[in-house]
DNA sequence: AAAATGGGCAACCGCGTCTGA
DNA sequence: GTCAGACGCGGTTGCCCATTT
């Protein structure tokens, strides 16, 4: 017995939008809100769309303050290491970018960032047939054990790891970190939970894009010295087994890391630090003020259902961002 | 110029989780 | 404690447009 769908599938109409639907559905809701019920918020428009439909056009296009397209290096820099780190968990990795929706994440990872990264695999293919390698083949690997067994995302994550290793580190295997890693846990950790947008408790602690790219950049540190232990741990994880933890750390090693993960985002052209961690510039040369307090306290706003919401934030209707970030938080330990 | 191919993106689908009765 | 309905997420599909042959 199967499940019964949530709307009639007859009537619904599918489809791209059409700009008097979008209009209906933002001014709608705009206005009163969704209701809390998606699934009858169709109905009361008088849309004959499903409201699942209705829900993800809002989310992914409707919603204020979403942003498309041309990601910055700052944010590709956190696709990437939370990619490796945590896999294709896309509401988490979005919840850390402010006006990015998990769709579009999703979206620039398979079609550009994943062919930018693995893409230069070949550049090192003839130094090594690394597991990954072999795996990404169908080969068995040395020992004997069937690549095919980890999953696509954990194959992904292992080959970008190996292929940042092999890039600089060959001899000099790095050690295995998961999942009670701590490596940063003296600067980066403190200084990213104590002044990023995801320890929001009402405060209204106003912090600029260009401290925010430094939040990233902070945190591209942790997740890029979870690079190793991310890929151990999706193979030991898709194997049902527990890797276990090491306390070994080397800053130098994380820094190096960071490098190569740059190195392979935008080739290799040495970063002398103007690309991670610095204001963005709108492409008018003001660097944009973003109160993210205000930014997450949208949810609340809407919640009231005010007659005029300010809709200044737009991660209403998605789980509490500091709750994502906390879970990825108790989840590696950091 | 036309056909084939590939890339990008919006939208859909199905399933796991959550929540309230 | 159970169950049904709703939500949220990740994977997949399909369409449109650009590029290549």
């Amino acid at each position: 017995m199967g499940r019964a769908p949530c709307c009639d599938k007859a009537t619904v109409k599918k489809g791209p939008w059409s700009p008097e639907e979008d209009a209906m559905l933002k001014s709608y809701i705009e206005e009163h809100g969704t209701g809390g019920n998606w699934i009858a918020l169709p109905h009361k428009i008088g849309l004959k769309r499903c409201g699942k439909s209705c829900r993800l056009r809002w989310l992914n296009y409707l919603r204020p303050n979403i942003k498309h397209g041309d990601f910055t290096p700052e944010e590709d820099g956190v696709i990437c290491s939370l990619y490796i780190s945590i896999g294709s968990r896309w509401s988490i990795i979005a919840a850390q970018l402010p006006g990015r929706t998990d769709n579009d994440v999703k979206n620039y990872w398979n079609t550009k960032l994943k062919k930018r990264l693995l893409g230069r695999r070949k550049d090192h293919r003839h130094h090594h047939h690394s597991a990954a390698d072999a795996a990404a083949t169908g080969e068995s690997t040395n020992d004997g054990e069937p690549a095919a067994a980890l999953s696509a995302s954990a194959m992904e994550r292992i080959q970008l790891c190996m292929q940042l290793q092999s890039t600089h580190h060959q001899h000099h295997p790095l050690p295995l970190m998961w999942p009670g890693c701590n490596v940063v846990s003296g600067s980066g950790v403190a200084s990213t939970q104590s002044n990023n947008s995801f320890n929001s408790n009402g405060s209204s602690s106003s912090v600029t894009v260009a401290e925010q790219g430094q939040l990233m950049n902070d945190q591209q540190h942790l997740m890029t010295a979870q690079l190793e232990a991310g890929a151990a741990a999706a193979a030991a994880i898709d194997n049902g087994l527990a890797a276990s933890p090491s306390s070994a750390e080397n800053s130098n090693i994380i820094v190096s890391m960071e490098a190569e993960l740059q190195e392979l985002l935008y080739g290799g052209a040495a970063d002398d630090g103007s690309r991670g961690g610095k204001a963005v510039d709108g492409g008018g040369g003001v660097v944009q003020q973003v109160d993210v307090a205000e930014w997450w306290s949208y949810d609340d706003q809407q919640g009231k259902s005010s007659s005029s919401p300010v809709a200044v934030g737009c991660w209403d209707f998605t789980p509490e961002p500091n709750t994502a970030f906390l879970d990825y938080a108790s989840v590696y330990d950091i």
